[in-house]
DNA sequence: CTTTGAATGTAGCATAGGCTACATTGTGTG
DNA sequence: CACACAATGTAGCCTATGCTACATTCAAAG
């Protein structure tokens, strides 16, 4: 078998179609290859924030600490802080708890702009703050760069 | 238009200081908890909508279908059928397709309603129908009751 | 009737992310 | 000093999701 495989990724606006049934294979194979790409980065995103939150805090971020915050074994922790030390976003060397590269630090300030940006937003919707705060964890890592415009403009008085 | 919105979500109470600074760690494990919970659903919510949106438009719902519906190799598709025949949620013994179970057809018919519901929140907030098509399928696994019927209210006017 | 291609399934491998059990190390206290 | 406890790391196992490569089956085409 050979396939051909379309490295299109150039933007295609979804046929009139498809937006009315929503069940164009193509276009919906795109969208599931974004969500799974999504998927990936969100827990290094929830790592690169907790230990942000932690430094900024002025307590070190300890493998203990981490593995309270996320509710894990500390060897999930361990592991986590293996594999995304591999993909330069923070550095372990340093005696007292990790620390973040620039990179890690970037990662970290977008995330935490984008969380408190959707728990502002759900918040004016007329959501709870601890509900607020807890569907934000879900929903920081899968908004475009339009739906967030959207949702500040929402948020910045409409 | 209406919807039928799903009562599957756990209620998980946040403690009052938890609210305020968001960084206690007891609910932020807890946040982090629910957000993995989802995930080890997401997926069997993404087959079972997709097989019902084949199934109601006369299609039978075969392997090869969801294979290009989802991007992914058949062999995913096969033992991603497997994992949620075991579950009980579809039947691949008839000859044409995968039927849905009771219980199959029940989530799928809630999360067709949450889509729908997310994606004509974006739409209203001014976002793209494309776009809204694309972050729906992220979102729509993140969303609690209480935030399910905030949007409602927004959509349905406000 | 044979060949061929599409659909499906299995075998076996990789990575991510969970876990328990065990080893090491450092620190503080009887 | 020695024992105990907390923090960290390693070994090894599990499931979910991806993949390629190979096997089977069936229908359509020559």
């Amino acid at each position: 078998m050979s396939y051909v495989i379309s490295l299109s990724i150039v933007f295609v606006p979804i046929s009139i179609a498809t937006m009315a049934t929503g069940v164009d294979p193509k276009s919906a194979a795109r969208r599931h290859e974004r969500v799974r790409k999504q998927h990936s980065d969100e827990l290094a995103q929830d790592y690169v924030e907790a230990i942000h939150e932690l430094i900024e805090s002025g307590k070190p971020a300890r493998v203990t600490d981490l593995q309270s915050v996320f509710g894990v074994s500390h060897v999930s922790v361990v592991r986590a802080l293996q594999r995304f030390e591999k993909r330069g976003l923070l550095d372990r060397s340093s005696g007292d708890g990790v620390q973040l590269t620039d990179l890690g630090r970037k990662m970290a300030t977008e995330a935490a702009a984008r969380h408190q940006l959707v728990v502002d937003f759900l918040r004016k919707l007329g959501v709870s703050h601890a509900q607020a705060n807890a569907d934000a964890e879900g929903l920081e890592h899968h908004l475009s760069d339009e739906s967030l415009a959207a949702l500040r403009k929402f948020v910045d008085g409409e």
